[in-house]
RNA sequence: GCGCGAUUAGCUCAGUGGUAGAGCGCUUGCUUCACACGCAAGAAGUCGCAGGUUCGAACCCUGCAUCGCGCACCA
C-alpha cells in the first residue's frame, strides 16, 4: 500500500481510472444479461458542439443514475451519441464560409457544400464526445451513434414514407414562419417572440366616391377631418401595404358598419380594395379597422380565406422588397423599406401621425432574425396520437420530475398544430420525395414552388428511376430525433433496454423532444409488445435547471458569461466540478452558477482524500471490514447512528431525483459528523495503548469509509475508485460494489450520552474563546457532575476541548470570576482568572438569553389549548424544555451571585 | 389575458404544522501529531406584504406586490 501524497491529484487520477474502465470495457450493456435492464439515452449533443455548463449538469446526472444503476447491479445501458444538428450546423458553416472566402452556400453549389460541411465536421465533430470523457461519463461508447448513420438516415426515411402513406404527412400551402437570413422554414416552436420598441403608423386610406371618382388630391387634406372621406388604419408595416387587399373592421363596430361593402384606394400601388367584416377585429385596438395582408401574417390570412381575397407576396426569400409598382421601395430590405414607405406616406399625406408602439416580434432561434410570416408550400405532419400521449403521461405511465412539468407537456398538446417539417437546407436528412425531371428542373426550393407547378410525385426511398429528381429539402432535425429513443438500438439492444428508464433533459426542450418521442414511440411501437408500457421511450423524465450567471442572465456564449467546463475540469478535477454543481443543482429550479461552488467539490475531494490518508497512516485496512456490534465505543455508535440515517435519506432523495439532497446530505454526513466528530473523538483510541480498542476504532473507520466510498463513486467516481483500490476494501472495481447497506447495531444507546458529551465540548470552546484563550493553549476546566459515564469519557472530553486538565467533581469550588456555562449535565468551569466584569457581563448575557427561553416555553406550556390538544410527545418535550432552562438558570444565577 | 415557478442571513440556497438552517463571505483565535482546499468560536434573519385556518404557520388557504418562464395576443 503506497503512501497517499498530501493532496490529491486529479490530472493523474482520473485519466488513469478512464482508461481502465475502457480497457476493463466496464460501459459496455451486455444485451444477454439476466441482470434487470437499466437504460438512458443521452440527450445528443450537436455534432460540431463543444461542452458547455448546461452538459456537464446534464451529463453529470445521466452518469450518477447510470453508475448507481450499476452498482445495484443493474445491466446498465447508456447509450451516447450525436445529432447533425440541421440548420444550427449550416448556419455554422455558412457563416465560417462568409467570413474566410467571401461565398454563399449557393456561390458553391449543393453538392461542393455539402462537402464542406463534412470537412467542419471532421474538425470539429467529436471534440463533445472526448470532452464528455474527461468529465468521466460511463458511456457505451461501442454502440456511439449519429443521427446520419446510414441506418439511421434509413429509419428516418422509412418513417416519413410510412406516414405519408398514412395520410399523416402531406404538402399544403400554407402560412409558415420563414426565416430569411438562413432561408428556411421553420417550426412554429423554433420561432422566439421578443418584445420589440416600434410605431404604429396611422395611415389613411381614400374611400372610394360612390361613382368611383377619386377626390382631386388639393381637396384631400382639409376632408380629412370630420367627413367620410379615408379610413384611418393603424399598423406596424407600413412597407407591406402594397400587399394589402382588403381592410377590415369589425362587422358591429358602429362607426364602421355602414362602410362595409365599400371600397378604399391602396395608398401605395394605387387599386382598389374592399372593405370586409371580420369578428377577428379588435375594434379597440389603434382605429378599429385593419389593413389585410394575406400574404404577410397570419391572422390576415386566415380573414383572406374567409372573404376570398387574393394573396400578394411583396417580399423576396431574403427580405427585401419585390414590387414593381413602387420603384421607391422595391428592393430594400424589408426594415428600410418600412421607413421608406413612410416617407413616401408623409410625402403624401397620408399619414397621419406616428406613435411608439412596443409589440412581440417572433425571432428565428438560430440565426436571430425576424421571423416573416409567409405563404408557402411545405411538407407538413398532423401529429398522430396525441391524445394517447396526453393519457400516457396524466395516469402517470410517464412520470415528470418535478411534476409541474406535466402541465406545461399537456398545455402544449392540447393547443398542438400540424408540424411543418421541411427545411430548405442542404444538411440533413433529404425528403425521400420523387419527382418528374421536367417540372423539377424548375425548382430551386419547394418553398418557392408555384402552385401551378406542381410535379407529379412519388414518395419513396429509391428514386423511381430515370427522370425523377428528388425533393431538394430536408428534413427538421427534430424529426430525425423523436426516434432517438429507439432507432438507436439494433434489435436485440432494443428488446433488452428498450424502453428506457429516464430520460434527462432540459425543460426548453419538452415540446422539441420530449413530447414528440412520445408520440413517435407510441405511433411506431417499436417495444416488445403492443401494451403502452412496452412502448413509451422511457418511464421518467428528469427535467433540470438551467444554469445561469451570477447575475441571473443564461449563460451564452454572445455574453461571453459561460466557463469553459474544461477549463474547470482542469482546475478542480471532475470529480471536484461534479459534486460541486450537483450541490447547487435543485430540482427544477435555474441554477445561479458561481465558481466557488466548483472549489468547494475540489475541497470536499481534498477533505475525503485527507481523511483516507489518516485512516491509512494507522495500519492496513481490511478488506470487506467488519463490525464487532460488542466492542464499539460509544462515539462509533453515534457516527453508525448518523451513516444509517444519511442511507435512508439517500435512498429516499434518490427516488425524488433530488441529487442536491444527496450531495448536501453526503456532505454533512462526512465532514461534520465523521471528521469532525467521529475522527476527532475516536483519536483517544487510536493513540491509546489499548490494542483492542484501537482496533476496533480503525474498522469502524474502514466500515464508515467503505460506505462513503460506495454512496459518493456515482458523484465522484474517480477519487473513489483510486481510494477504493489503494484501501483495498474489495478485489474488484468500487462500479460494481453494491451500496451500503444499513449497519445492524442498537444505536439508539449512548446517543444521549454523546450528544451530552458533544455539547460541554462546544461550551467548553466557547468559554475559551470568550476568555480569549488562544486554541493553541491548553487549558484547565471543571465539569460539576458526578456522573460516572462522563467521568468514563474523560480522556476523550480532554481531547476536544484541548485541556490540560478536566476535573470532574459535583462540589468543585472555584474563585469568583471563573467563566461557567451550563450544560444538560453539569456547569462546565474553565479555571482560570477573567475579569470578573466582563465575566459578570458574559452571564448576564446567557441568564438574559435562558430568561427569554424560559418564558416562551412556559408560555406555551401555560397555554391550556396546546396543552389538550397538541401531541403527547410535542407537549412532554416542551416540558422537558422548561425544566431544563430552569436548571441551568438557577446555575447560571447562582455564578452570577458568587460574583458578589 | 391564462398558466407555471420564485420571494428565508450580505450572496447562493435547504427547510410540508411544534426552539429559523447550511455553504460561501464577514469577525476572532490557531501552522495542534489527515487536511490552511484546514480547525475552533462568533456576529448576522420582523422567513415579500395583508388577511384567513389552527392551540400553534416560513410551511396550509385567499388576495396583493415584485422577479423569472411558458402559452395566447401582438393591426
Amino acid at each position: 500500500m503506497a503512501e497517499l501524497s498530501k493532496t490529491y491529484d486529479p490530472k493523474t487520477v482520473e485519466p488513469k481510472w478512464y482508461q481502465r474502465w475502457i480497457d476493463n470495457h466496464d460501459f459496455e450493456a451486455d444485451a444477454s444479461s439476466s441482470k434487470p435492464p437499466f437504460s438512458i439515452v443521452i440527450p445528443p449533443p450537436n455534432v460540431t458542439g463543444v461542452l458547455t455548463l448546461g452538459h456537464v449538469l446534464n451529463n453529470t446526472i445521466q452518469d450518477i443514475l447510470a453508475r448507481r444503476a450499476r452498482m445495484q447491479g443493474h445491466e446498465v445501458l447508456w447509450l451516447p451519441g450525436t445529432d447533425h444538428a440541421g440548420v444550427a450546423t449550416q448556419t455554422a458553416v455558412e457563416k465560417h464560409l462568409r467570413r474566410t472566402e467571401k461565398k454563399t452556400r449557393h456561390d458553391f453549389g449543393r453538392e461542393e457544400f455539402l462537402r464542406r460541411v463534412l470537412e467542419w465536421q471532421d474538425k470539429h465533430g467529436g471534440i463533445i464526445l472526448e470532452q464528455l470523457k474527461r468529465l468521466g461519463c460511463s458511456c457505451d461508447w461501442s454502440r456511439l451513434r449519429y443521427t446520419l448513420d446510414h441506418d439511421y438516415v434509413r429509419a428516418v426515411e422509412n418513417v416519413f414514407v410510412d406516414l405519408y402513406a398514412k395520410g399523416l404527412i402531406y404538402r399544403g400551402r400554407r402560412m409558415i414562419n420563414w426565416d430569411p437570413a438562413a432561408q428556411t422554414a421553420l417550426s412554429d416552436e423554433e420561432v422566439i417572440p421578443k418584445p420589440q420598441k416600434g410605431n404604429l403608423y396611422y395611415v389613411r386610406y381614400e374611400i372610394v366616391d360612390e361613382s368611383g371618382a377619386s377626390v382631386p388630391l388639393a381637396d384631400r387634406e382639409t376632408q380629412a377631418g370630420g367627413s367620410r372621406h379615408f379610413l384611418e388604419v393603424a399598423t406596424t408595416r407600413p412597407e407591406t401595404i402594397m400587399a394589402d387587399t382588403a381592410l377590415a373592421v369589425h362587422p358591429r363596430d358602429e362607426r364602421y358598419v355602414d362602410l362595409i361593402g365599400k371600397q378604399v384606394w391602396r395608398p401605395l400601388a394605387r387599386e382598389k380594395l374592399p372593405i370586409v367584416g371580420d369578428e377577428a377585429i379588435d375594434p379597440k385596438f389603434g382605429t378599429g379597422v385593419l389593413k389585410v395582408t394575406p400574404a404577410h401574417d397570419k391572422v390576415d390570412f386566415e380573414i383572406g380565406q374567409r372573404h376570398k381575397l387574393p394573396i400578394i407576396d411583396v417580399l423576396h426569400p431574403d427580405g427585401r422588397i419585390n414590387c414593381a409598382a413602387v420603384p421607391e421601395l422595391d428592393g430594400l430590405d424589408r426594415f428600410e423599406a418600412r421607413k421608406k414607405a413612410a416617407e413616401l406616406l408623409q410625402d403624401r399625406h397620408l399619414l397621419s401621425k406616428i406613435e411608439p408602439h412596443e409589440n412581440n416580434v417572433g425571432f428565428s432561434e438560430r440565426s436571430e432574425a425576424a421571423i416573416e410570416p409567409r405563404l408557402s408550400e411545405q411538407w407538413f405532419l398532423k401529429y398522430p396520437k396525441t391524445e394517447a400521449a396526453l393519457a400516457v403521461v396524466r395516469d402517470h405511465l410517464i412520470r415528470f420530475f418535478p411534476a409541474h412539468w406535466e402541465k406545461v407537456y399537456a398545455q402544449w398538446l392540447e393547443n398542438i398544430q400540424d408540424w411543418c417539417i421541411s427545411r430548405q437546407v442542404w444538411w440533413g436528412h433529404r425528403i425521400p420525395a420523387w419527382y418528374k425531371v421536367e417540372q423539377a428542373s424548375r425548382l430551386q426550393s419547394t418553398a418557392e414552388r408555384k402552385p401551378e407547378a406542381r410535379a407529379t410525385r412519388r414518395v419513396q426511398i429509391e428514386s423511381p428511376g430515370e427522370g425523377w429528381t428528388q425533393d431538394p429539402d430536408t428534413l427538421d432535425t427534430w424529426f430525425s430525433s423523436w426516434l432517438w429513443a429507439y432507432e438507436t438500438m439494433d434489435e436485440k439492444t432494443r428488446e433488452k433496454f428498450y424502453p428506457t428508464s429516464v430520460l434527462v433533459t432540459a425543460p426548453d426542450i419538452i415540446f422539441f423532444w420530449v413530447a414528440r418521442m412520445i408520440i413517435a414511440g407510441l405511433e411506431f411501437q417499436p417495444g416488445k409488445s403492443k401494451r403502452i408500457e412496452e412502448n413509451i421511450p422511457f418511464r421518467d423524465v428528469f427535467l433540470t435547471g438551467l444554469i445561469r450567471d451570477q447575475r441571473g442572465r443564461k449563460m451564452s456564449k454572445s455574453l461571453g458569461n459561460s466557463p469553459d467546463p474544461i477549463e474547470l475540469i482542469d482546475k478542480y478535477g471532475a470529480d471536484g466540478v461534479r459534486f460541486g454543481l450537483m450541490r447547487i443543482a435543485p430540482s427544477g429550479q435555474d441554477i445561479r452558477f458561481d465558481e466557488k461552488q466548483i472549489e468547494e467539490g475540489r475541497n470536499f475531494a481534498t477533505k475525503l482524500w485527507n481523511a483516507a490518508r489518516f485512516r491509512q497512516m494507522h495500519g492496513p485496512s481490511a478488506a470487506a471490514p467488519k463490525i464487532d456490534n460488542h466492542s464499539l465505543s460509544i462515539y462509533a455508535v453515534e457516527v453508525l447512528a448518523r451513516l444509517n440515517e444519511t442511507i435512508d435519506a439517500v435512498d429516499a432523495a434518490y427516488r425524488e431525483y433530488q441529487f442536491n439532497i444527496v450531495a448536501q446530505r453526503l456532505y454533512d454526513f462526512f465532514w461534520n459528523d465523521y471528521c469532525d466528530w467521529f475522527v476527532e473523538a475516536a483519536k483517544t483510541d487510536i493513540f491509546s495503548e489499548d490494542e483492542a480498542r484501537k482496533k476496533s476504532t480503525l474498522v469502524v473507520m474502514d466500515v464508515v469509509l467503505s460506505a462513503v466510498l460506495r454512496l459518493l463513486h456515482p458523484f465522484m467516481p474517480h477519487i473513489t475508485e483510486e481510494l477504493w483500490s489503494i484501501f483495498g476494501f474489495a478485489e474488484t472495481s468500487i462500479q460494481f460494489q453494491p451500496p451500503p447497506e444499513k449497519v445492524d447495531v442498537d444505536l439508539a444507546q449512548h446517543r444521549q450520552l454523546v450528544a451530552a458529551i458533544y455539547e460541554v465540548v462546544t461550551a467548553g470552546r466557547n468559554l475559551r474563546a470568550e476568555a480569549h484563550l488562544p486554541t493553541n493553549q491548553k487549558a484547565k476546566f471543571a465539569l460539576r457532575s458526578n456522573d460516572p459515564e462522563i467521568a468514563a469519557e474523560q480522556s476523550t472530553l480532554v481531547r476536544l476541548l484541548s485541556a490540560s486538565e478536566l476535573i470532574v467533581e459535583l462540589a468543585f469550588k472555584a474563585g469568583p470570576g471563573t467563566p461557567v456555562a451550563a450544560t444538560g449535565r453539569g456547569e462546565l468551569l474553565l479555571v482560570v482568572e477573567v475579569d470578573r466584569a466582563s465575566e459578570g457581563e458574559r452571564l448576564e448575557k446567557e441568564i438574559a438569553k435562558l430568561e427569554e427561553e424560559l418564558r416562551t416555553v412556559a408560555a406555551k406550556l401555560k397555554n391550556r389549548s396546546f396543552v389538550d390538544r397538541a401531541p403527547a410527545a410535542v407537549v412532554e418535550e416542551h416540558r422537558q424544555r422548561e425544566k431544563n432552562f430552569a436548571e441551568q438558570l438557577t446555575k447560571m444565577k447562582q455564578a452570577r451571585d458568587n460574583l458578589g
